[in-house]
DNA sequence: TTGCCATATTCGCATATGGGTATACGTTTG
DNA sequence: CAAACGTATACCCATATGCGAATATGGCAA
């Protein structure tokens, strides 16, 4: 066992660069196949597959129309994320806030850190 | 080349669940390997392994002090990754504020939309 | 100095990933 | 019906990752 699929995991979905290229022409609206490789430079294939993968995920929708899948950002997978680094802005702006206590805080945890 | 390295993508640096588990026992404050260890179900080398990747990353700093090693977040590395979501936000926002208007802009967007 | 503690590094292994290319599948068109 | 288009999938390879275990390194204590 290596490391949560990116087909599991959309912190890891996230972690391709590629992904979040695709990711970043959806943000523009809705794209079919073709013109999401028009903006991005990955062949066909790859495109479609990094689709695949974000799907899975749920950081994308697909509808389809004739020979034309149409895929969209479905950005309620986005939360996780949103959460996890939300959580880590506030522990840091507690921090800038309040240096010395921050660094009181150091002294104790450092100590005693077990509870 | 496969996918960015976990020692130079911060998004890839975040992908690894151990890893975010390390970092959430950081959020407490600052610990020295030992005590990540008691907290973390992983060997104590694969916490050093994993904290020398979030290390290179930025995400920690690391501290010597006698035979302990202290790590503490450094959070500045966070903000690509807020950044990031934050990008994505603020489309998911505009979108559920005016459905409408973003069906619209589908109509349009997929060009030969005629059903 | 010897021995012990805390942490880091190394080696081998299994796995999954991403890349590249060829090709299969479904739909529309002539 | 055949051909063309749009997209998805299959296959193979190189790579890097994470895991596990053993061990090396550095510092402290007796």
């Amino acid at each position: 066992m290596a490391r949560a699929s990116t087909t599991t995991d959309v912190f890891n979905a996230v972690g391709d660069a590629h992904r979040r290229a695709i990711l970043d022409v959806l943000l523009t609206g809705e794209k079919s196949v073709g013109a999401i490789v028009g903006q991005v430079s990955m062949p066909q294939p790859h495109v479609s597959r990094h689709l695949r993968v974000l799907s899975e995920v749920g950081l994308v929708e697909r509808r389809t129309e004739g020979r034309h899948r149409f895929y969209r950002l479905a950005p309620d997978q986005l939360r996780p994320l949103h959460d996890w680094v939300a959580k880590y802005e506030r522990a840091i702006n507690d921090r800038l806030d309040r240096i010395e206590d921050y660094l009181t805080e150091l002294q104790r945890q450092g100590e005693d850190s077990d509870t």
